[in-house]
DNA sequence: AGAATCAGTGCAATCGATTTCGCACCATTT
DNA sequence: AAATGGTGCGAAATCGATTGCACTGATTCT
């Protein structure tokens, strides 16, 4: 590749490497006139550190890694940009892994992150996770980690999320004041903790409602599309249908759309929906979809300001161990009625 | 940090770091015996190379950046899907990189690259990108790139890209089918390759067809949401509007939902549309959107498959100057007519 | 028996940047 | 005139893994 190293430049200039390095971070040893010549010459041939020399040297690696559960996905991807718009003004690059919800993939990705590859971790977990051998790992080896949206209570260092108790409350109240007397719950899974969480607000306005209630109102959906369309499907076929449906995450409110459809029910008509979703395009759907959406830029901002600071200044403590929870947004539209 | 390094090893192991070094890669010169012994140890410490030591050494990184202008757009989530899917399995990790369409920042992102951090790039470029000295930079330097999608020809390298001219013939042929009369072409920004070539099949279908054509219904759109649903609001008013749009991406087709919505318009009643879309949604907008959706994983898969030929086998020529073209698919919905 | 061969290891250089130490030189102080 | 101090820079070690070369002891060949 291109020769232009220290060592080069100093040849070329007469002095030893050390001098141009120290003249290159401008150290207060090396005189003005030295610094000028050095820094002239390495931006005429355009001088590049090697990334590697200086992360074997310093012991950090200016990058740091985000695990996403899946890609298509407006949230993760709103999340990951804002914190690329911080991390960029202070250097820092972005590995960027997805799970695709499977924990074995999450395990392995971990593991290749446990050698110095990054200097800290910004991570949701997947629908999977249980064990948390592997995230308790990366905090014992004292790699600083960050979890937002779908957290990792048991391990102490900062979490973001958005308030999803309050809101799995909000949603449920709504469908209750829009007349909904039977409401089912849509989850993913009942292990990740923003599920939990919203679930719990659910269960909350249910319980102190007037209206019944059974366990098998909350379902719990999977993966697959098809899956989920023909779940759900079933039990709007029946006559003892919902009026009601609380999606907790997007792909399950659309998987519901195309439930609808195969039913030929109308929504909100037939049943209202409330989903929590980033979706940009929530006010195009048939019909416009009530969504709960995150503030996922500012969520990544926040995360990744608070990582900056742990990583650029001296002597900072370790994260907090602490929940930040940002709200959220309730946009009213057309599937919850009037 | 944890210090299990190599001549922590050999220090357990009563041996040289070399000869742990060569173990641990299997080399012909060690004993079984010895090999066995170092590799149990290493297990049991669970020792893991460091990466740095390992790229300064060997002057590759495993690493490969993915350049895209935005994140929150369907299409090229799944392209790194694809690219991922591949090089996971080689052991590649993935810096991720949005330009957010602005050249200054492409050109930011690109010098970072340089110095070796990277063993190869795959990007699609900003919409804005003219000047093209920092991607003949990269080539000149002999860092491998390939392009994908928003495409330099310029650059002699390996491209991927969908049969773009085709398919802007065909959509616009479609509508021509249903009857429009006035079809207008919606495009982002006149620099952009994919944008050039679905231009082109629209402008020859309308050259080849006996219908009225002028320069002025090409209409170029903006970065800007609001902006563009203003502009497209405003050529739907006119009582001389088009009865046919061909979006040439994703975003237009929303921005265009949102101008019929303002302007009161029906589709396809009051005019059709088609749009190069990958979202997972458009059968559930109102009406539901035809479009042209391209195989973005495929696509992903087989960028990242020759990179991997390229960085993996010893030997290997440079990427070939050719542009590889992969097939859409067109998918009929309401927003043509039946 | 002496030379040649070879398997199995260790030594030391290397990748490129940073940093500790130290040294020369000039100016100032006592 | 000797001691002190500061400025400006160089030599060499270091980060951790890899690798060309040298070395040892044993075996084989002539």
């Amino acid at each position: 590749m291109s020769e232009v190293n220290i060592k080069y430049l100093a040849e070329k200039l007469g002095l030893a490497p050390s001098t141009v390095s120290r003249a290159l971070n401008d150290s207060y040893e090396i005189s003005q006139p030295t610094k000028d010549r050095v820094v002239a010459l390495a931006k005429a041939l355009n001088y590049q550190p090697n990334p590697f020399a200086r992360s074997l040297r310093e012991q950090k690696s200016k990058t740091i890694a985000v695990i996403i559960p899946e890609r298509i996905n407006n949230y993760f991807s709103q999340v990951i940009d804002g914190i690329e718009e911080i991390t960029q003004e202070f250097g820092y690059h972005l590995l960027v892994y997805s799970t695709h919800e499977k924990i074995e993939t999450e395990r392995k990705i971990i593991s290749y992150l446990l050698n110095g590859r990054v200097d800290a971790i910004v991570m949701s977990v997947s629908s999977q996770t249980k064990n948390i051998d592997h995230l308790e790992t990366v905090y014992n080896k004292g790699v600083p980690i960050i979890f937002f949206d779908r957290i990792c209570k048991e391990i102490p260092t900062t979490k973001f999320i958005t308030n999803d108790y309050e809101n799995g409350l909000k949603a449920t109240n709504l469908l209750i004041e829009k007349g909904c007397k039977k409401i089912y719950f849509l989850l993913l899974s009942k292990e990740i903790s923003i599920g939990k969480e919203r679930l719990r607000g659910y269960l909350e306005a249910m319980k102190d409602s007037s209206l019944p209630f059974e366990e098998s109102w909350v379902i719990q959906c999977s993966q697959k599309e098809e899956d989920n369309i023909s779940l759900i499907s079933a039990f709007l076929y029946g006559l003892d249908r919902p009026d009601g449906i609380v999606a907790s995450v997007e792909k399950l409110a659309i998987a519901t759309y195309y439930a609808a459809r195969e039913t030929k029910l109308q929504m909100p008509k037939d049943f209202k929906m409330i989903s929590f979703s980033n979706m940009r395009i929530a006010g195009l759907l048939q019909p416009t979809l009530t969504t709960i959406s995150q503030p996922a830029l500012k969520l990544g901002m926040e995360c990744a300001q608070m990582l900056m600071k742990k990583l650029t200044k001296p002597n900072q403590p370790p994260l907090e161990d602490k929940i930040i929870i940002l709200p959220s947004q309730i946009s009213l539209r057309e599937s919850t009625g009037k």
